[in-house]
DNA sequence: ATTTTCAACCTCAAATTTGAGTAAACAGTT
DNA sequence: AACTGTTTACTCAAATTTGAGGTTGAAAAT
C-alpha cells in the first residue's frame, strides 16, 4: 500500500534518488510485496518533499546534457517522524489482503468456464514460480538479512504454499464442473 | 479490487439499488474479501450506468417524502457482456496480496518497538477472529452456498491459518527483540 | 416529552493510483 | 552506418479511492 512508507524506508538506509528506489526495489525482489507504479512513485516522493519528510540535497548532472538530471533526496527529522507514525498506521491495518481469485469467485459462474480454468490454471504457475523463488532467495541471502526482510521472505513463501493448496483444490473443482454448477437449493447465499 | 466486477455480479442475481448492494455485503460476511466504502460504491454503481451496463428501472419512494428515493437498477446485456470481461481480467492478474504487515516489516527496526510489538499481537486477534467467524460461517452456511462461495470461504480460511502461524513466529522475535536488531555483517539488504 | 442514538441514504473534495506515454543515451546486430 | 532493443529518467490526464461529511425518520433512553 503505502508508497510514501517504501520511500521514507528507504531513505532511511541513505540518500536517493526515485529511480534507485525503482531499481533497489527489483534488486531486492521486493516487487512481489510492493508494486508500484513509477507515477505513484514520483508523486509519493513529491508529496514527501513538500510536507518537508524529505529534502532534495543535490542535483546530479547525467552523462549526457539534455537527459534530466536526477534529484537525490535525504529524510529529514520531520521524515524520521512521519515514518513511525507510518508504520504504527499500518500495523495497525488488520484488513485481509485482497486476493484477485478470492474476489471473482463467487461470481465465477457467470464467466466463460474453459477460459476461468486456464486463468486458475496461470495462477497456479505464477504461484509456484513464486514459491520456488522465495525458496532460493531465502538460500542465498537469509544469513546475511535483517530479521525483518526474512520474515518478510518467509511470510510470502508461507501465504503462497497455503495459496497454492486452496488453488489445486479449485481448479480440481473447476475441471469436473461442479465449480460452475448454477446452485444448491438455498435462500441466500 | 474491482468494486465494479461486485456490483455486476451481485446485479446478476437480482435488480438491485446501492444500499441494498451495501447491505448484503454485509449479509454474507463479504467485507472481509470486499473492503468497499460507499463512495467507490456509489462511484461504480455511476459508471457502470454511464457506460450502458446496467439502466435505472424503478424509482422507489421512500417512507417520508423529503428522503432521498431509491433507484434500482438491472443489468443489461451489455452488462453481461462486461462482467465476463471483468471475470477474466482480474483471474489473470497474479499480483501477490498486498498485506500490511508484511509490506511495514522490512522498516519495522525503525518503529517504536513497544508500540509494534502491540500492534503485531492486535494483527494475530484479528486473524484469530476471522478464522473462527469463517470457520462458524462455513458450519452454518456450507451446505447452502454455490460452490464458488465455499472456496471463498475456504480460501480466507487457509490464508488466515498461515497468516496464524506466520505472525506468531514474527511476534516471537519481537518479543526476544532480534526483530529489531540493526543488522547481520551483509551489504545489501 | 425530549434528547440521543441509530439505520437508511447519499454527496463531494482531495488524495492517490493507473496507464500510457516521452525522450535521450547506449549496446548490440545486420 | 543504419536499425532495434533496453535502460535511465521522468510526465500527465483520467480513473478511482479515501475520508469525512450531511439529512431524515424511527426507535430507545432519560
Amino acid at each position: 500500500m503505502s508508497v510514501k512508507l517504501l520511500v521514507l524506508g528507504l531513505m532511511m538506509e541513505r540518500d536517493r534518488h526515485p529511480y534507485d528506489i525503482r531499481q533497489t526495489i527489483k534488486a531486492r525482489n521486493w516487487h512481489v510485496t510492493f508494486n508500484v507504479r513509477d507515477g505513484s512513485l514520483y508523486y509519493a516522493v513529491d508529496q514527501l518533499c513538500q510536507e518537508g519528510s524529505i529534502e532534495a540535497v543535490e542535483i546530479v548532472q547525467a552523462p549526457g546534457q539534455n537527459r534530466p538530471d536526477k534529484t537525490i533526496y535525504r529524510i529529514t527529522d520531520k521524515g524520521r517522524e512521519t515514518l513511525v507514525k507510518m508504520l504504527n498506521k499500518q500495523l495497525g491495518e488488520t484488513a485481509f489482503p485482497q486476493h484477485p481469485v478470492l474476489s471473482a469467485l463467487p461470481f465465477i459462474r457467470n464467466s466463460d468456464h474453459t477460459e476461468a480454468l486456464r486463468c486458475l490454471e496461470t495462477q497456479l504457475e505464477a504461484c509456484k514460480e513464486r514459491i520456488s523463488m522465495m525458496e532460493a532467495v531465502q538460500q542465498l541471502k537469509a544469513g546475511t538479512l535483517p530479521r525483518g526482510s526474512v520474515h518478510l521472505l518467509r511470510g510470502i513463501l508461507k501465504l503462497s504454499l497455503a495459496e497454492k493448496e486452496w488453488l489445486e483444490e479449485v481448479i480440481a473443482e473447476a475441471k469436473n464442473g461442479r465449480l460452475f454448477e448454477p446452485k444448491p437449493p438455498s435462500p441466500d447465499s
